[in-house]
Parts: structure tokens; sequence; C-alpha cells
DNA sequence: TGCTGGTTGTTGACGCGTCAGTCAAGGAGG
DNA sequence: CCTCCTTGACTGACGCGTCAACAACCAGCA
């Protein structure tokens, strides 16, 4: 029976919780302003980017970016109705849908990565030492292979 | 004028934006699962426990856990649902609201605390060596200081 | 052929968060 | 007292996420 965090464990939580997600608000806040676009609605552009046609099934796309499929649908509602993404069915399979990559959503996209990029080495990468920087990596590793344990 | 950020420079910020998130998001599973809890009714709760005669402001709870207002009496609205909380005149400023602990509300920070600390250290501090956990806390901390900045 | 069990994708309800008001109550200066 | 500005709190609209339920469909098998 292990004892409860320290006081000192406590306030390094509190301070790396609140930091990271200070952090991942920042870098939304930039995206949102540079470029229009959500964080998800980046990892979606980025996935249909890479597709071959720039079009996907909806659940391959959902499996690709890590999403729930009832998370990804509904996203993709708001998506389609900026225009930035089309859903057409599936050929192949009729409850399929496909997802496709629209021209304003393609543009969008292009604008965004350079400047995301940007925000990512200033805020992130800038802000730590080489040495800083492989540490977080390891710390994260860590953390992640504790969490799937 | 600067570089983008590396291929390995990439890799780590997904590695640590990804990980720092998923044990967020594994935290708050807990919180809920073994409390009824969010991390916000939990944050509300805190404070109001710590509050001499356990109420408080409004605007004050707002400050002292980081909140907007706005955001404050939305959340406070479903505590009060669920009568964790309730929400009084205030004598002197009768603008005011005072937020007051409710019985139940009391009850379910006293059975959260425990087990959501316990949480913190199987998630967070038990994952890393005390080298990593130090670490963790300078990078927060450089962190922090350069989004300021 | 027809059942049966697993998939695909959508939907509705609800919690949570931000933003942009709104409105009442205080306070300062004329 | 009256105007003007600020402050305290709430609200509505909307984006986002999870969960549970669902219809439509496919595939394998009797």
């Amino acid at each position: 029976m292990r004892t409860l965090p320290t006081r000192d464990d406590l306030r390094t939580w509190r301070e790396f919780i609140e930091t990271t997600e200070a952090l991942r608000s920042a870098l939304t806040t930039r995206l949102q302003h540079d470029t229009g676009l959500s964080p998800g609605d980046y990892a979606v552009l980025l996935a249909l980017s890479e597709a071959p046609d720039h079009r996907m099934r909806s659940s391959d796309l959902a499996a690709r970016i890590g999403w729930e499929r009832s998370r990804l649908s509904h996203h993709l509602a708001r998506m389609e109705r900026r225009e930035l993404i089309r859903r057409e069915e599936c050929a192949t399979d009729s409850r399929g849908a496909e997802v496709v990559l629209a021209p304003p959503g393609a543009d969008a996209f292009g604008a965004a990565t350079v400047p995301h990029l940007r925000a990512v080495r200033e805020l992130f990468v800038d802000a730590l030492t080489p040495e800083q920087l492989a540490a977080a990596g390891e710390i994260a590793a860590a953390l992640k292979a504790h969490l799937v344990r």
C-alpha cells in the first residue's frame, strides 16, 4: 500500500498539468486566429490531404486520427456546413460514406500548415533547451507506457 | 528568420501533446468513475471547502480557480441542479451572489480527494523516475515562462 | 434462401467552454 | 439628483465531446 503524493509532487503535478493545458490552449488560439481552423479541423484536413485522391472512408479517417466515429460524424457535419469537406456515398459498401476534401478545405489547410508549425516551434521547441526537449520526449514516452499498462 | 521545427522536433511535440492529453483524459475518467465529479466540479468544491464558512463570492471563486465568470456561472447552474452547491444573494452588494457549499457537495468532495490524489500518484508520479519528475517540473516552468513572454 | 451477428455511420441528449451581449446595481463627478 | 462608466452575474447561441441507441447493411452459415 503506497502513500499519497507529497506536497512537492503535487506542486510539480499542478505546474505540469496546468502548463500543458495552457500550451494546448495557446496553440489552439493561435491556429484559430491565423487560419480559422480548430485543431480538429486541422487533423481532418491533414489526413485528407495525405490520402490518395483526397478522399477517405469515414471509419478509416476516424481510425487514422484516433477519434470515435460519432465524434467524427458530428465534426464532419460542421465542416460540411462550412464547405471544407463533402460527404459522398461509397460505391462498394452502401453503408459507407466517403469524405472528400473540398477546395476551400484544401486552401485553408494549405494556408494553415506553415503558421501552425511556426507556432509549435515558437511555443514549444524554442521554449526548451535541447536537453529539455529530449527529456520532454522521454517523459512523454514514460507516461504513455505507464498509461497503457 | 528562424526555420520550422525538424521532423524530430515534431515527433517529440506530437508525443508530448498527445500524451499529456491522454493523461488528462485518464485522470478525468478516473475522477468521474470514482466520485461522479468532473475536474471542474472538483476545483469548485476544493475552493469552497477551503473558504471561510464554505461560502464565496462568485467573482472571487472565479478568480481563485482561474475561470471566466461566465464559465463559472454556467457550471454553477449545473452544480446547483445537482444540489452540490447553492447560490444566495449577497447581503453587502446586491449585485453579488454567494456560492455556498451544500452538504451533498461537501460529502462528494470528501469522498473524492483521496482517490483523486491516489490517481495522480499512480498515473503521474509513479510513471516517472525522481529525475524525470524534477525535469518535468523544470520543463513546465520553462514552457510557462515562455508563454507569458 | 433466410437468420444472425457484427459493421458503418448517424442521431439525440447532455455536459462543458467561449463569446458576445444584457441588465441591474454601484460609484464618481457635475 | 442625474449622467456616465464600471462591475457582478446571467443568458443564448454555438462549437465541441461522449454516450447510448439506431437503421441500414454486409457476411457467414444453416
